[in-house]
DNA sequence: CGATGTACCTTGCTTTACAAGGTACTAAGT
DNA sequence: ACTTAGTACCTTGTAAAGCAAGGTACATCG
């Protein structure tokens, strides 16, 4: 593994987080489902040794709950919702991110572009 | 330590590692002075605990390159350069990471903002 | 009844940020 | 001379996260 592939491994640290989270800022979604939609997002994807743990930790802390459904068309789903903890987290995340970002930009941006 | 702690230092990994180089992309630098630098940058924040591992995998990777220089007033200082590698990879790593961003939005931007 | 697709979860490994500690040089107090 | 503070480098140990790999179980199709 070449330092741009292991790179790639660690800004995901984080940020698949909060990519979870505004996931489900548009509806309840069961994990296998958020694994499908994560890995249409360019630029990230992700698995379910990743995204298990991921979801665990989220209700671990309050920010999610769940609530299991019956599939006629294989084994349960655990559906998960953000709480109103999560959202307000999910949002403190995305400004705090916002300006990671724009302190980024001031360092390579002082003269170039 | 709560959640949101926990999640900027996550947040860190990786993005850290970009901050330096784009640092760097100004001139070379030796580390004492980097601390400084990225302490100033609003949402970021390093110790010397992170930055100099950080810096001697730039080097093991063949990003950077070091020189020493005596100092009048203390202890020699050891500046780091990118190389032609090391600005090759900050280009492709700064894409990468837009490339990302955009997906976040398209994840939370579907209908709000 | 085996194979495939769905859906969940766990274990072991690797990498990183950070606190804490260590070394060594210079200069200014006392 | 001794101590303190500032500069400047580095290392060790801990906790956290992503990921490959593996495991369990249900349903359907051949």
């Amino acid at each position: 593994m070449d330092f741009f592939d292991n790179w790639t491994v660690q800004v995901r640290k984080g940020l698949l987080e909060l990519c979870v989270l505004n996931l489900l800022l548009e509806g309840e979604q069961y994990g296998y489902d958020i694994i499908r939609k994560v890995l249409e997002v360019p630029g990230f994807g992700i698995t379910e040794g990743t995204l298990y743990p991921l979801l665990s930790r989220l209700k671990m802390q309050g920010l999610v709950q769940t609530r299991l459904v019956e599939s006629s068309s294989g084994p349960a789903r655990k559906y998960y919702a953000l709480t109103a903890k999560g959202r307000k987290t999910s949002a403190t995340m995305n400004e705090h991110l916002q300006e990671i970002l724009t302190g980024l930009n001031t360092l390579h941006g002082k003269d170039k572009r």
